[in-house]
DNA sequence: CCTTTTTGTTAGCTTATACTAACCTTTGGG
DNA sequence: CCCAAAGGTTAGTATAAGCTAACAAAAAGG
């Protein structure tokens, strides 16, 4: 199953919101990025047929291995774009934005390249 | 009327072969980007309405002021983020490709700070 | 215990963006 | 001069990703 966009996302917000409080259900994704219920049960739905994440009985979403490691090569990136953005004097606000666009733009070969070429 | 990265990305298009070959047509959008003739049809139709390009009697696409200030934006990112991505070890066929996405990813604010950041 | 709130799902809609199949023009060579 | 090719449009379909309205089930607490 093939994971876009907006299902990258979800699994980045799902490794920040367990660092940040541990357990996370789908109402905290709810709260912390702004769609609505129903898009929400969607997209957990979709993660969870394409083996990215499973649900508890307590309805905690629990990444997979696979989970795990997409959200945290999208998080990488998330950091990588704002650090980069906020040293040429973006705000920070609009520098996260940017980020979190950017992120899903580009291929792992070409963000691993241009991470050690800047940061290396 | 909204403009949207497709709409971005047929823009850079005719800026591009306009450069490269003069009048442009329809049908050479069509040769140069891989859409099928009704897509480049009903997106020019948009453009058009949109008030981005002019079809003149030759069937010719004519950006307008706006159209061409838009177009030559995204091609400005474009050129830059190739750049950076083959000066990082990115062959060039994936640094265009990925150059492509981050274009319309990113504000034209972060844009200018990150371009006067990386190239002075 | 019963009611309200919280949480999640179903059903159905919207929009951006692509596609194919089929059709209509215009144009240009034999 | 006619027929084929080239160029472009119409109609209908698909998919990713969001939405609202309405419902269902579970938890919480007076």
């Amino acid at each position: 199953m093939a994971l876009y966009a907006s299902g990258e996302d979800y699994l980045e917000a799902i490794l920040v919101l367990q660092r940040k409080m541990g357990a996370v259900r789908s109402v905290d994704l709810d709260r912390h990025m702004n769609f609505s219920k129903p898009s929400i049960s969607n997209a957990v739905g979709l993660l969870k047929k394409g083996g990215f994440l499973e649900v508890d009985g307590n309805g905690s979403l629990l990444l997979t291995g696979l989970g795990r490691e997409v959200a945290e090569q999208i998080y990488e990136r998330h950091q990588f774009f704002t650090r980069q953005l906020i040293a040429a004097g973006v705000d920070e606000k609009l520098a996260e934005e940017d980020a979190c666009k950017i992120e899903h733009a580009i291929s792992e070969e070409s963000f691993r390249k241009w991470k050690a070429e800047l940061e290396g």
